[in-house]
DNA sequence: TGTACATCAGTGAACGCGCGTTCACTGATGTAC
DNA sequence: TGTACATCAGTGAACGCGCGTTCACTGATGTAC
């Protein structure tokens, strides 16, 4: 039988050494926006975490694992972000909120520290089994909340109507970012909102249905 | 004054350099949206054109130019391919064929023949303004065939609803490659469907309008 | 408290390797007469 | 028709360069007594 006895000192370095890996998870998480996969280099990543390069393999077995997680980090963070703390809004309120604010400039001129969907979609496509499945995980959790709140608003077959909002969000800010001419650009994230909310049911209509809803089933 | 003979051989050479060029396009356009403008590599390009990769400067003056050829090339051959010869359809008729042919397994299974929206979007974004004013143009171009058939089929603001149908279709065909789960990537191409298919006026009454609109107009 | 020692996160030089690009050359194709 | 010559698309070796990765090392931090 193997005994492992673990110093105080194990959990103190631990701590600080996880302080450094999470800095470069950070880091790799806006560069690998900004940049995609192929687009950013181990060395870059390490300087903007403020190390020097050689010392990532300390860290990460492979540049492949770093971005594995980073990218798992991105998509839990944009999550919480755009989707997440949208107050007391349920139901139709809720979704509107949440495409208001996925859809916006703001989101639009920030790739690195927005979602990574729109961000690193193609390349995701192109990627192994890992992050892909981490994929998987995220948009299934991001889904899940519009779904909640489109079936509080009485839309049928949410959960599919949960996945075309997602595509048409991401798409939208994906295009948005992808032509030069600002115009055209803001055209594209007004017309896919405005998609979004025509999906809905109307609003005055809603937010009555809404509250009675979530006064009823009290969750 | 200065006097600029072409004798007959220019053009004949001209014209087998052009034929290589083409092929140099052809398979840079397709690695490009397999690979993405990172993945790709002007050797690779070269050999499945059938050549050595030291014959390249001959034809382009760098791997950007090239790529932004290929880019254009590939935009209008997939506008040709999924927003083109829809027969003798109009109006909402149109819009449903070009989402279903758009929205399809075939086409998602086949990025490097497909649109190159879904397959570079990402790059896109990151790169020089030549390349992202052709994205300009094209989206411009595939825009416009929706919004006439919108037009047709009395959707209101059919401009602002072409660019988001786009962006749903786009979006929804780049999370489809980028998920892992088999089911999952179904599911998104059928809820984008659905969702493009209920944004349109109903089927019957739909081909009754467009069909007396497109008569009276005659074109 | 003080001293000798152990640990290991982080350093920085070095490694192959593949990339975009260059260039001297070749040989098929055409011209000149 | 036949021969000498010119052209230039395409060849293949070579170039720097930046990349991911390795590794001998350092020095701050902690332990042992």
């Amino acid at each position: 039988m193997m005994v492992i006895i673990y110093p105080a000192r194990v959990t103190v370095r631990a701590g600080r050494k996880a302080e450094t890996r999470d800095r470069i998870l950070e880091a790799a998480a806006r560069l690998l926006r900004e940049r995609g996969f192929e687009g950013v280099g181990v060395a870059e990543i390490m300087d903007q975490a403020g190390l020097t390069h050689g010392g990532f393999y300390a860290h990460f077995a492979s540049k492949a694992d770093l971005l594995r997680d980073a990218f798992a980090g991105a998509a839990r963070a944009a999550r919480a972000r755009y989707f997440g703390s949208l107050g007391e809004r349920r139901g139709a309120e809720w979704v509107r909120g949440a495409v208001r604010r996925y859809l916006s400039r703001s989101h639009r001129d920030d790739p690195g520290g927005g979602c990574p969907y729109p961000a690193l979609g193609n390349d995701t496509a192109r990627r192994g089994a890992d992050v892909r499945r981490v994929m998987d995980d995220e948009l299934r959790k991001s889904a899940r909340g519009f779904e909640i709140n489109l079936e509080e608003a009485g839309v049928a077959r949410a959960s599919d109507r949960a996945l075309a909002l997602l595509s048409l969000c991401a798409g939208g800010v994906a295009l948005a970012r992808a032509v030069h001419d600002p115009k055209l650009s803001e055209q594209i994230l007004t017309a896919c909102r405005q998609l979004a909310m025509e999906s809905l049911p109307e609003p005055a209509e809603t937010d009555r249905a809404a509250r009675q809803r979530a006064g009823k089933e009290s969750r």
